[in-house]
DNA sequence: CGACACCTTGAAGAGGTTCAAGAAATGTGG
DNA sequence: CCACATTTCTTGAACCTCTTCAAGGTGTCG
C-alpha cells in the first residue's frame, strides 16, 4: 500500500511537469561521478534558465566539491564559519535555531534542489544547524565563486536574489502558521507543503513517506509531539489521511485544504 | 517621566555609537530637500561602508525618489507589482501577510534605516502589505538600479546579501519565539529586541513609546491582544516595567533578558 | 464635548501540554 | 536470524495556559 522508498526516485509515480527529471536518474546515482551542473537533473531547481554555452561553461565550474553527509549528521552548525551554500543533491535536511537555555526550534525541511545556508551570509557564520534526516548529498558552492559568477552572469545575480526572496516569504509562511493557525490546521498545511513540493519533484501527489521523527514535526509546527500524534489520528479517524509510522497516504486533500483555509468547520 | 516623542530623533538622549547622527537632522527634517545617500545621516544602516569617493557618487544615483506615507496608509499591497525596495527615513512600518480567510499575521516592525520589500523579488509581486504606523518618509530604490549597482561595486552586492541574510536571521529568530516560548517570555523578548534596535538609532535603552496596537503586537507574537495587555499588567506588577499605554520605561532589563532564557524561574 | 478606538480586567471555557503507560518499529550484538 | 535494548509512536487523563466573551475605563481626535 506504501511505497517507502520514497523521495528517491523510484518512489511512486513521477508524474507530469518532471517527467524531464527521470531520464538520468541511473547513471547519477550509480557513482559519485562529477556531474557538471549544466547535465544535472536538479538544474532546473537550482540554476538559472536560459543560460548561453559560454555561461553555461562558466556555471560549471561553480561546484567543486561534494559532501555526503552521514544520516543524524550536520553539515554545519551554528556558530560555524560561512564559507559556501550548499545545494541538496540526494537527501533529507532539517535546519535547526536554539535558544540559550538548550531548547530548539525545527525552522525548515530541505530537499533535493534546495539550498542551505543563507543564514550564514550577514555574520559570516552561521545560525543555525543543518542536520541530514538520512544519507545525503550537497553541492558545496563557494560563497565567493557565488558572487564572481553574480557579477559575470546577470541571471545568475537575479536567480540568488530570487533565492533568498524565496526564503524569506517561506518564512512568512511559517510565520503565518506559527502565529495564527489551530494544531490541524499546522499539521494540514505541512503536509499539503511537503506532498507538493515532492509532487514538484516527480513523486505522487497523494503518498509521501515522512523522513522527519513526530517531535520534529512538532517543533517545527510549534507543537509537542503527543499532538501532532493525535493529530494523524484524528484526520486518519476522519478518512482524510491513512498514516502507519511515517507512511501517509492522503486520501483526501481537499479537505485537508479546506481545513487549512476555514478552520472553523469541522 | 515618559518622553512621547521617541523615536523622532528629538526623542529620549541620544547615546553611545551614533552620536554622529545627530548632526544634521534638523537641515534634513524640515525640508523635502533632496539629499544624497552619501550625506544621510541613516547611511550606515542602509548603505555599505569604505565605499571610494568613485563609488559613492554611483550610490546616490540610486534613489531618484522618495514617498511619504501618512499612517495608516500602505507602501504596498500583496499582490502589487515589485518594481523597487525600499528604505525607511523617518516612521514606522508593520509588514503582514494573510490567509485565504482572511486571518493576517504581523510579521515585522520596521524602523528608520531598515529595508522592505524584499518579498517581492522572487515573483516580481509583494507577497505581503507594508503599512505605516506613522507618518513616514522612505527612499525608494528601484531593484533594476539596484542590480546595476551591485554588479558594479563588490561591496555593494554584498551588502545587498547581507540584508536579505539579515531577514532570514531575524526571521528565524521569530519562528523560534513562536514556536517555542510561552507568552511573557514573547513579549519581554520583544521589549527587548525593540529598545535594542532603537538604542542602535540612538535612543533610550530604558524608555521607549510604542508604535503599534495591543492588537499587533499580539498579531506579531502569536497571542491575542487581552494576552499581551495582561502580560505587560503582570510585568508592572513584579516591577520589570512601568506601562502607560504605550509609554513602557524598562525597570529591569535584566530580569526581562533571564525571562527569555531562563522561562522556568519566575 | 462626544464618538470612537484602544486598553484593562474578570470569569468561564477550550485547546494544547504534561505525565504516564504501553505498543510498534528499528537497530545491535551474539 | 533471533533476542534484547532503544527509539519512536499512540493513547488516556489531569492540568495549565491562553482564548473567548463581556464590561468598563482611558485616551484621542474631529
Amino acid at each position: 500500500m506504501f511505497d517507502p522508498r520514497n523521495p528517491t526516485p523510484s518512489g511512486p509515480t513521477p508524474t507530469g511537469a518532471s517527467q524531464a527529471l527521470r531520464g538520468q536518474v541511473i547513471a547519477i546515482n550509480s557513482q559519485s561521478i562529477k556531474i557538471a551542473c549544466s547535465s544535472c537533473n536538479l538544474r532546473e531547481l537550482c540554476m538559472p534558465m536560459g543560460l548561453s554555452k559560454d555561461e553555461l561553461d562558466k556555471v560549471d565550474t561553480l561546484v567543486d566539491t561534494r559532501r555526503k553527509i552521514k544520516k543524524g549528521g550536520a553539515l554545519f552548525h551554528n556558530g560555524d564559519k560561512f564559507t559556501s551554500l550548499y545545494a541538496i543533491r540526494t537527501g533529507f535536511f532539517k535546519t535547526c535555531v536554539a535558544t540559550e537555555d538548550g531548547r530548539d526550534q525545527v525552522t525548515g525541511f530541505q530537499m533535493a534542489g534546495e539550498v542551505m545556508g543563507l543564514d550564514g551570509i550577514v555574520n559570516d557564520r552561521h545560525t543555525c544547524d543543518a542536520v541530514a534526516l538520512e544519507d545525503a548529498e550537497v553541492c558545496v558552492l563557494p560563497f565567493d565563486r557565488i558572487e564572481e559568477l553574480s557579477h559575470d552572469i546577470p541571471s545568475m545575480q537575479r536567480h540568488v536574489h530570487k533565492i533568498m526572496s524565496r526564503e524569506i516569504v517561506r518564512e512568512n509562511g511559517v510565520m503565518l502558521l506559527l502565529g495564527s493557525m489551530r494544531a490541524e490546521e499546522r499539521l494540514a498545511a505541512f503536509l499539503l507543503n511537503l506532498v507538493q513540493r515532492l509532487h514538484a519533484r516527480g513523486f505522487s501527489q497523494t503518498e509521501l513517506v515522512l523522513r522527519m521523527t513526530r517531535e520534529e514535526i512538532g517543533s517545527y509546527l510549534g507543537l509537542k509531539l503527543e499532538t501532532v500524534s493525535r493529530a494523524f489520528s484524528k484526520f486518519a479517524e476522519d478518512g482524510l489521511i491513512e498514516v502507519k509510522q511515517r507512511h501517509v497516504h492522503i486520501l483526501n486533500s481537499e479537505a485537508l485544504r479546506d481545513l487549512v483555509n476555514r478552520p472553523d468547520c469541522d
